[in-house]
DNA sequence: AACGTTTTGTGAACTATGTCACTCCCTGTT
DNA sequence: AACAGGGAGTGACATAGTTCACAAAACGTT
């Protein structure tokens, strides 16, 4: 039941198709035909940094796999500001909020690549169809789902209660926490500007420059090669506990 | 499909514990036999204004189907602060997250009952069973997942983005829709306090009372007996579209 | 109708954060 | 190695929104 966690901490890069598929608890209780039947259905799609996956406001014709790289998904207002809603990571799933929908057709999100990877696609129907005839896999969209909402929930506590500081610290961790499957180091790399990440709190570039050369300052992060690194998870942690 | 909608359109004050199963979408296809077991494993909870249903980090035990009434859902930081996460109305469903949650056991959020009414609860493994036996009731909670999800993300973006004013009237435009259904008459009520109303929109009671000023003044809505009135749907709506 | 309680309205002071305007520093490219 | 161009730091300023402190109003209870 928790092989799509197993999934998320391991280094899928190398992976066929069908392997992957195989990992994937979403398939992992399908029979040879099956599996086959979907990965014929499947694309493939290899991606660069900053290519554009689908765009909110588009009419949805399916759901996304993320197999490698990153993914963020962006909202705008009429005037151009953006939100990083969240981001999605090797195993995730994206544009799930398509299937079955009776109150929109339209992706609800923009989704961009944040890291080269490769996605799979599998058009909506197909997975509805997949969906039906494949309960099992309906269970794991399921508990996918709530996990998400779980997480959104939280999120939307965070955004409305918190000043800069705690919101800039614990998206820190929120992020951390992803990302820190995906590589051996103890050091976490988060593939975010300081422009990209300060989308994802919430506020201005300039508050968040601002709270990250504190935490510099206390070697708690530091900034290379446009990624952010944590170096000491623990001190991060406890960063938090003891100011409110 | 979409009995779930319509549900929500009509006024089910007065309808049994049967004719509610039979009419939402989520039972709909059961046999005689399995609606009748759904039915006894069903608690019925009849509940007064203001009494709290699930706390908060409290351990998950079932998931709750609105009859009648209404839910806040709300959330709160160290200390004290609140959100009102999500408010719940007759057919919605609430404490979903908590299905095959591999990452948590508790409660996501606080629920209190906003207004008297009846609500089901059913037992989180009778429910996962539920949805094991009856592939169709997983659909219609996918459906509804991605309904949520789509909701929360577009909250998401308002909270992030907007100031106060054009918040308080997406609000009250967001509230007004999922309070619209539930009575005949022109004027939409929302049973929310100012205060209340306050924690929906992520600011301080201060500022929304003088929002309200104005769009009293405009005669867009008044307040009566602790209930938010609206008198004018339409020139709500235009007034986001006039100011940006 | 009068009471106590809770909610609301509003001015004034305060503050966190956004905005502007720079400079400086990376990073990747040629 | 030099360069260009986007990203990042930082002070000064503007301001939306919170907070505080009341007074007034609304509600429902007896």
């Amino acid at each position: 039941m928790n092989l799509l966690e197993d999934l998320q901490k391991e280094n899928l890069q190398e992976l066929s198709t069908e392997e992957f598929l195989r990992k994937i608890a979403f398939f992992k209780d399908l029979s040879e035909n099956s599996i086959n039947l979907i990965k014929k259905r499947l694309d493939t799609l290899d991606l660069k940094k900053g290519d554009k996956v689908i765009s909110e406001n588009e009419v949805a014709m399916g759901v996304y796999f993320v197999h490698s790289g990153a993914v963020k998904l962006t909202k705008q207002d009429e005037s151009g500001n953006e939100i990083i809603v969240c981001i999605k990571q090797k195993g995730d799933i994206f544009a799930e909020a398509c299937l079955f929908s009776r109150t929109s057709e339209l992706y609800p999100a923009t989704a961009t690549m944040l890291l080269e990877g490769r996605l799979f696609f599998l058009d909506k129907l197909e997975l509805e169809k997949g969906l039906r005839d494949y309960p099992e896999l309906s269970l794991q969209m399921i508990s996918y789902m709530s996990d998400s909402l779980r997480d959104m929930t939280s999120t939307l506590r965070d955004v409305v209660l918190l000043d800069v500081y705690a919101k800039t610290v614990k998206t820190l961790e929120r992020l951390g926490t992803k990302f820190k499957a995906s590589n051996a180091r103890w050091d976490i790399e988060i593939p975010l500007t300081i422009q990209e990440f300060a989308t994802v709190v919430g506020t201005s570039r300039e508050s968040v420059s601002r709270v990250f050369s504190k935490l510099k300052k206390q070697e708690v992060i530091e900034m290379k090669s446009r990624k952010i690194i944590i170096l000491d998870w623990c001190k991060l942690c406890s960063l938090l506990k003891n100011n409110y």
